[in-house]
DNA sequence: CTTTTTCCCTGGACGC
DNA sequence: TGCGTCCAGGGAAAAA
């Protein structure tokens, strides 16, 4: 389950080893992955276009090219790139695309459920695109009074407001769950009703668990490698993601499970205060 | 407008 | 061994 931090690792490892490259051939075998929804399209744009840079912003990666196009990726659950420094066959079933590169490399995607997209964008349409779905970036020149401020007025549950894209733009089931376990907060707390010390708390919350699990390469469950195969190790510091009925690090009490925001939600019910 | 629900997709875990 | 059921979950879309 790819998130901000997750997906930044993946940024760092796919920049370097695409930047500057050329794509030489581009095969795109999975009929639902792109936009426009004919791949043997996209996969002929692609042909021919250099990256000039890879970004991400919450959870998507941004890929650059010269010509000032941009093709935006989302992984979703189970997207992944795998760098082949030395292209070589393979019969991987969850194979979706395959780029190859004039540095030799073929860039292989795979994604296991197809709930990944490509998007291809004209120079200068992925601003406005990303702009209307995507809050500000969490890591980024972010105050708590300005994350207050966005809170403000709502009463879905916390963790449902901060799984919304549009309030801030990264978090997802784990790390809403791990920050709203630092933060002390119920995770069904009224996402508008924080007091100014509550607020702080989550933003601190927030960030810190974040800029954590990206310098530990992000958390690996299931499927999530980096695009050299590299795992992320954040999931050796979690406090509540997947740990209902085992004591709560800071009370002791057993976390609880529950369904909020239409996920499993893990939390302690003696310590974050509801 | 906000909030909730349904759906997409596959594989793994579990019960019988 | 095999079959059915449930769960994982981001975001689009529909429903409330």
């Amino acid at each position: 389950m790819p998130e901000l931090p997750e997906v930044e690792t993946v940024r760092r490892r796919l920049a370097a080893a695409v930047t500057g490259a050329r794509i030489e051939h581009a095969v795109i075998s999975d009929a639902r992955l792109t936009r426009p929804d004919d791949p043997t399209l996209v996969a002929a744009e692609l042909v021919g276009e250099r990256v000039v840079a890879v970004e991400r912003r919450g959870k998507y990666l941004i890929v650059r090219f010269e010509t000032g196009r941009a093709l935006l990726v989302h992984l979703r659950m189970t997207g992944s790139f795998l760098h082949r420094p030395a292209a070589e066959p393979s019969d991987d079933r969850h194979k979706r695309a395959v780029l190859a590169l004039d540095t030799g490399a073929d860039i292989v995607y795979r994604d296991v459920r197809r709930f990944g997209t490509w998007s291809l964008f004209e120079p200068g349409d992925v601003e406005a695109h990303l702009a209307q779905k995507l809050g500000p970036e969490p890591l980024g020149r972010l105050s708590s009074a300005a994350l207050q401020a966005r809170l403000a007025g709502r009463r879905a549950p916390l963790k449902a407001a901060l799984l919304d894209q549009r309030v801030l733009a990264g978090l997802g089931n784990i790390y809403v769950d791990e920050a709203l376990w630092r933060s002390q907060l119920h995770t069904r707390r009224p996402a508008g009703g924080l007091s100014d010390d509550e607020a702080r708390r989550v933003h601190r919350a927030i960030r810190s668990v974040l800029r954590r699990a990206v310098e530990r390469q992000g958390s690996t469950l299931r499927d999530y490698v980096t695009p050299d195969g590299e795992t992320g190790s954040m999931q050796d510091e979690f406090h509540a993601y997947g740990r209902a009925g085992e004591p709560c690090d800071r009370c002791g009490q057993p976390l609880q499970r529950a369904v909020v925001a239409g996920r499993g939600t893990t939390f302690c019910p003696a310590c974050q205060q509801p």
